[in-house]
DNA sequence: GCTCTGACGATTT
DNA sequence: GAAATCGCCAGAG
């Protein structure tokens, strides 16, 4: 079975880029999305990560806008910067300081 | 198979 | 810089 490829749901493969960003690190929902071979998909990836059955398994709360800011987050927008904060991402008020420095891309 | 929705993106005003 | 508008993709009804 050499050849194997979109079989995995859309799903799948959105989890485990998000499950690759490192700590300290931030990305966008449109890098992901180009990532798995979707470009502009970005909209169906928030949503796959909306349906995130395991937060401890995808650390979503790394993925955030294009445009610098955190976007949202399932149990508030606010949850999600405090966990950015603690890894050591600056935010201000939902948006990232020099959040292109912060990007992570794969 | 059509319609509606949604943790988006880029452009324009 | 913020708000409004259009466009794109995937899933659910």
């Amino acid at each position: 079975m050499a050849i194997k490829r979109k079989s995995e749901p859309f799903d799948e493969l959105v989890y485990d880029l998000t499950r690759g960003v490192p700590s300290g690190l931030v990305t966008t929902y449109g890098a992901v999305a180009r990532a798995i071979g979707r470009p502009g998909a970005a909209r169906a990836v928030g949503r796959v990560l909306n349906k995130n059955p395991d937060l401890a398994r995808v650390p979503c709360h790394r993925v955030v806008r294009s445009d610098g800011k955190v976007g949202g987050y399932v149990g508030g927008i606010r949850r999600k910067i405090r966990l950015l904060r603690g890894e050591g991402v600056p935010v201000n008020q939902n948006r990232i300081s020099d959040f292109k420095s912060y990007l992570w891309q794969p």
